[in-house]
DNA sequence: TGGAAATCCATGGGCTTCCATGGAGGCTGC
DNA sequence: GCAGCCTCCATGGAAGCCCATGGATTTCCA
């Protein structure tokens, strides 16, 4: 299955629009559930970061599938879809790969001249430099920490994971 | 499946009409059983809020599967239906897109000059703005209260729903 | 192997279309 | 004849579409 993965630094121009990062859009064509292609990306704030959330039909079916399980017309379905579908917006990409960052999503994230793209696998986000590059710092260190620990459960095998990140070697897509 | 999500705020005219938001029109066409795409808007009140409850064919189609299950001519079908049935309408959107929403409903969800589409997935509510917000609020604290069970039920990976938010963030439909 | 050509991609800008909104008639039924 | 409803038109602003540019990478051929 296809991954969001690696971060790319793109410009916001005046127009509030921003290239999506070619490697995620090659990946949100093919999980487009239209066969024109013609792909949307569906975006929400992120409810534990200043950021935002997004990905592709795969995404979205996995909210279908929370309040899946909650009864039909329940009020608690009916009052938690309100805040999981109310905040999402679905944003075009135009024939440039390009998309627009409404107002309100900017805000959330604060995202000002550049946003950073972060594959997280299923999905990815899209952060404010300055707040990614905290958050990467924070989550390196706790990644160390836990070193040892995904080193035991990986047994032998080296996947390179877990050990420490140093390269700065940024994919940054130009 | 296409869905409805997203909010939106349009006027409410001395009229009476309001123009659907373009996505949610494009959704309704989409879902006509009319193959001349003029489509007419199911729209009831909300058994459990002050607001409207609309959608398209599969709304319709739901309904009927719900009240399907119960068993014929049980008090509990009629009473159902009644609620469910009564108060519907079907509201014809014209050339321009717009509805006009009749007293009773415009009543019931106390609209006035503005009102509030949400997308809710199979569904959207009309709403008055001042009473969306609120309980808008109220259920993006309901989604935290149910973070946990979210996790859990979304697998290992991580849509980010249900974790702890500290955002706060607007994303309204422009 | 080195250099030229082709390609991909991010970015900028102009132009056209869409969309929400306001208002003017016209049709119909009472 | 009047009220309510529907259709049609006008408008301004936003969103989408098309084309141009320039840099970087890859391909290809001499």
């Amino acid at each position: 299955m296809d991954r969001f993965v690696s971060t790319f630094q793109n410009k916001l121009d005046a127009k509030g629009r921003v290239s999506v990062p070619a490697p995620f859009r090659a990946i949100l064509e093919r999980d487009s559930y239209r066969a024109d292609g013609v792909s949307g990306v569906y975006c929400y704030p992120s409810l534990d970061a200043p950021a935002l959330d997004a990905g592709g039909e795969r995404l979205a079916q996995k909210i279908d599938g929370l309040l899946g399980s909650l009864p039909d017309y329940s009020d608690e379905r009916d009052e938690l879809s309100l805040a999981l579908y109310g905040d999402v917006q679905v944003l075009t990409i135009d024939g440039d790969g390009r998309i627009i960052i409404p107002g309100g999503l900017r805000a959330h994230a604060g995202l000002n001249a550049k946003v950073t793209f972060v594959g997280l696998g299923d999905k990815f986000q899209i952060w404010a430099p300055e707040r990614f590059e905290e958050r990467r710092t924070r989550a390196r260190a706790k990644v160390h920490e836990h070193r040892r620990i995904f080193a035991q459960r990986a047994g032998t095998s080296n996947t390179g994971i877990g050990r420490q990140a140093e390269d700065g070697g940024e994919s940054t897509g130009q």
